[in-house]
DNA sequence: CACCAGACTGGATTAGACAA
DNA sequence: TTGTCTAATCCAGTCTGGTG
């Protein structure tokens, strides 16, 4: 667990109960309740924080510095929203049977994804997309990822995104060095309006070792069955 | 004692009524 | 149409009581 806190740095109990879940081989999260003894069993020996800052909903997550040797995060920077969600979204992979890592090992000059996914002969390259960022700065994305998927045979792009988020990725992909990744980038609308991930099934393909190259861009059919 | 289902709670969100 | 107030509803997180 604390190996993981290290890496994500904030979660949410829904990332707690998936990691959980992994670390027991259960078919699914563990419970609300097993999770929050968990979480209370850790907070009074002191290796974990809780937080609640009013514009998010749910409670922040962190490991101590006595924990895991590193200071505090700021739960206050605008960023903490997308770090929560990297961080269960790595719970989700993680449970998948994945390995999580962060996006360290690559060139300096390359574009950091939100995270790392491997499973046997297949890595992820993992982006979580809350809001849609500018057109050409996809094509500096795009064109950064391309380089690193001519290198490596065994990489793929993996887009988790709002709705909105993902029309513009899409699209994004339908034109200059996008078009060159788009047969290895998978977008999935994951995301509600509000941030949080819309179900509690895999949405088809996501954490798919086996499928090695996923359609690219086109939403997924059936898509509401899991979105309540 | 661990575990689970379900009850409870407080804050957030939504809907409706009404006035300006 | 817009703003404001209130009540109803929702929900994640928390707690409790029963069970094995």
């Amino acid at each position: 667990m604390f190996e993981w806190f290290s890496i994500v740095r904030v979660t949410t109990m829904e990332g707690v109960r998936w990691v959980l879940g992994a670390l027991n081989d259960a078919a699914g999260p563990v419970s609300k309740n097993q999770a929050f003894v968990w979480v209370r069993r850790m907070q009074e020996l002191g290796m974990i924080e809780r937080a609640r800052v009013p514009p998010f909903r749910g409670t922040m997550l962190y490991a101590t510095p006595r924990a895991i040797k590193k200071r505090a995060p700021d739960l206050l920077r605008q960023t903490t929203r997308h770090e929560l969600m990297v961080s269960v979204i790595s719970a989700r992979y993680i449970h998948a049977g994945w390995h999580w890592d962060r996006d360290l090992d690559k060139a300096e000059a390359l574009h950091e994804a939100d995270g790392v996914a491997s499973s046997d002969g297949v890595t992820d390259l993992v982006e979580v997309e809350l809001t849609a960022k500018r057109r050409t700065r996809y094509e500096e994305v795009f064109r950064s990822f391309r380089e690193r998927l001519d290198d490596d045979p065994e990489l793929r792009v993996v887009y988790l995104c709002t709705v909105d988020a993902g029309r513009v990725v899409r699209d994004a992909l339908t034109k200059g060095a996008g078009m060159d990744i788009a047969s290895r980038t998978y977008v999935v609308d994951l995301f509600g309006r509000d941030g949080a991930w819309i179900g509690d099934e895999y949405p088809a393909g996501l954490f798919d070792a086996t499928s090695p190259k996923v359609a690219a861009s086109e939403p997924i059919e059936g898509i509401g069955a899991w979105m309540r």
